[in-house]
RNA sequence: GAGGUUGUAGCUCAGUUGGUUAGAGCAUCUGAUUGUGGUUCAGAAGGUCGUGGGUUCGAGACCCAUCAUCCUCCCCA
């Protein structure tokens, strides 16, 4: 058979491995300099714990995973029955009692509510895992692929926004890569689907608003009134979306937008809140930005929302994330709140790529190599070998006693920058040969000194 | 779920209106080179042209199906 790999997924090799893994330090870093902790969770998840909390589309995204024992005779007319309702669209306990995680923020909710008992509120966590999504596969989408979350449960404190939208800052200051941190608070939205006619119409006016930097206004007011707006709400949205200027303009005029809508006057105050300490604390020139058509498609936030965005690439947001109100209320445990943000690292990858921003430094690899010149003079240079390496020198001996020519191509094929010739004539004298491969200098140095050269 | 793109050597790609034995560059291997590479030169190896049908005297090329790929929409990181 043809070796090949699944839709959506990738092998990672070294240099792009190092090149990731660079990306995760830095959030990892960060995450703990702001007091978070690790937590993992299982790749599996049971599928009700999934489904119903993306919204009908994000449920025909979740990988389900083909129940064990089908075949098994005696269960055949109980298979055939539950097989049934699968036909029918719905997913089935007998069939796919289990399913891969779609984020981390539901494994997340599921942990907390479980351990509610143990935990020190606020809760603290940063997770950093792939996630599945039976996605069609494009630009910046893969089927498998990394977020990197931190969230805080159980308080409610306007604080945790700030440091978030600080955690975004630094982290992408530390990358290299230019952004713009938008933020936006569900509780206007709220006002404003208030204001148009009732709270259902929140759904279907944040999708439509969501889309404007990409269908411009013309075809968000098509959607919308598709989507069963009069023409009077939909100018409402229109003047909304519209509202231009610094962020304190915009949050006047939605001051007086709402001046009889509480919900949406609180929306406000706590933007003003959050922007004046970031914008008290920030040292980074990351800006953050009022931007209104700011929507995000998860339904569970309910307060602040984020989405990081990067300048001069196209390429969909690199992070995302939010408030929801109650968090652990889908699994049975009310009243803790939560506020968290992702990072989507494929695509913060895809992106420092497209802007060549990777330091040079990170491709380090084994710094010298070993030439091998016969058995005998192995067995001495193995011994030099783990003197090095026990010294934090990392470096090998070619595997076979072969023509120089071929050592050489291997030590430049794997960027290594340093050669060491040690053969019988230096092994009396007690010399090493040390070249630099970049550089064409050779130097003889005592077999005793050696690690002092690297 | 809807629409489009592209599948030829390990990689990147040529291949004329259908016509002998399907090419190039890079990479690989061998030699020039018995302890000093990158350059150069000589040579070798590597393909059931994604797969299966069809049209034709003749298909890498045309038609149909299928699979894969990348991209766009939906939605999202």
């Amino acid at each position: 058979m043809k070796p090949s790999l699944p839709q959506g997924t990738r092998d990672f090799s070294a240099s792009t491995l190092r090149k990731r893994n660079f990306i995760f330090n830095t959030i990892k870093s960060t995450f703990e300099l702001y007091g978070f902790e690790p937590l993992e969770t299982p790749a599996v998840e049971n599928t009700e714990t999934l489904l119903g909390k993306y919204g009908d589309e994000g449920d025909k995204l979740i990988f389900k995973i083909l129940n064990n024992g089908l075949d098994n005779p005696t269960k055949k007319e109980t298979a055939r029955a539950d097989f049934e309702t699968i036909l029918e669209g719905r997913t089935n306990k007998g069939i796919t009692e289990r399913a891969l995680r779609y984020d981390l923020t539901i494994p997340f909710a599921r942990y907390v509510a479980m351990n509610q008992g143990q935990l020190t509120f606020p809760f603290k966590r940063y997770q950093m895992q792939p996630v599945w999504r039976a996605d069609r596969p494009q630009k910046g989408r893969y089927r498998e692929f990394y977020q990197c979350d931190a969230d805080v449960a159980g308080s409610s404190s306007l604080l945790h926004e700030t440091e978030l939208a600080l955690i975004y800052a630094t982290v992408f200051e530390k990358l290299n890569v230019r952004v713009e941190l938008k933020i936006n608070n569900r509780k206007i939205l709220t006002a404003l689907a208030t204001l148009c006619g009732g709270d259902d119409r929140m759904i279907p006016i944040t999708i439509a608003i969501d889309k404007l930097d990409k269908i411009g206004l013309e075809k968000v007011k098509e959607e919308l009134t598709t989507r069963g707006l009069n023409e009077e709400q939909v100018g409402l949205v229109e003047s909304f979306i519209s509202i231009k200027g610094s962020n304190e303009e915009k949050l006047h005029q939605l001051e007086t937008m709402f001046s009889n809508i509480a919900i949406g006057l609180d929306g406000v105050n706590e933007l003003r809140l959050i922007l004046s300490t970031y914008e008290n604390i920030n040292q980074t020139t990351t800006p953050i930005i009022v931007d209104l058509s700011l929507a995000r498609g998860l339904n569970y936030y309910t307060g602040s929302i984020f989405e990081v965005k990067a300048i001069g690439v196209q390429m969909g947001s690199i992070g995302g994330g939010g408030r929801y109100d109650n968090l652990t209320g889908l699994f049975g445990v009310n009243g803790i709140a939560g506020v968290g943000i992702s990072f989507g690292v494929d695509r913060i990858y895809d992106v420092m790529e497209e802007l060549n921003v990777f330091p040079e430094n990170i491709q380090k690899g084994t710094s010298l190599l070993f030439f091998n010149t016969g058995q005998q003079e192995q067995q001495h240079i193995l011994r030099i070998a783990q003197l090095l390496r026990s010294k934090n020198i990392s470096c090998e001996i070619y595997h076979e006693a072969a023509k120089f020519d071929k050592q050489f191509k291997y030590a430049e094929k794997k960027s290594i920058p340093n050669i060491v010739i040690i053969g019988s004539k230096e092994i009396e004298a007690g010399t090493a040969v040390i070249k630099n491969l970049s550089s064409g200098i050779q130097k003889e140095v005592a077999q005793a000194d050696l690690d002092k050269h690297f």
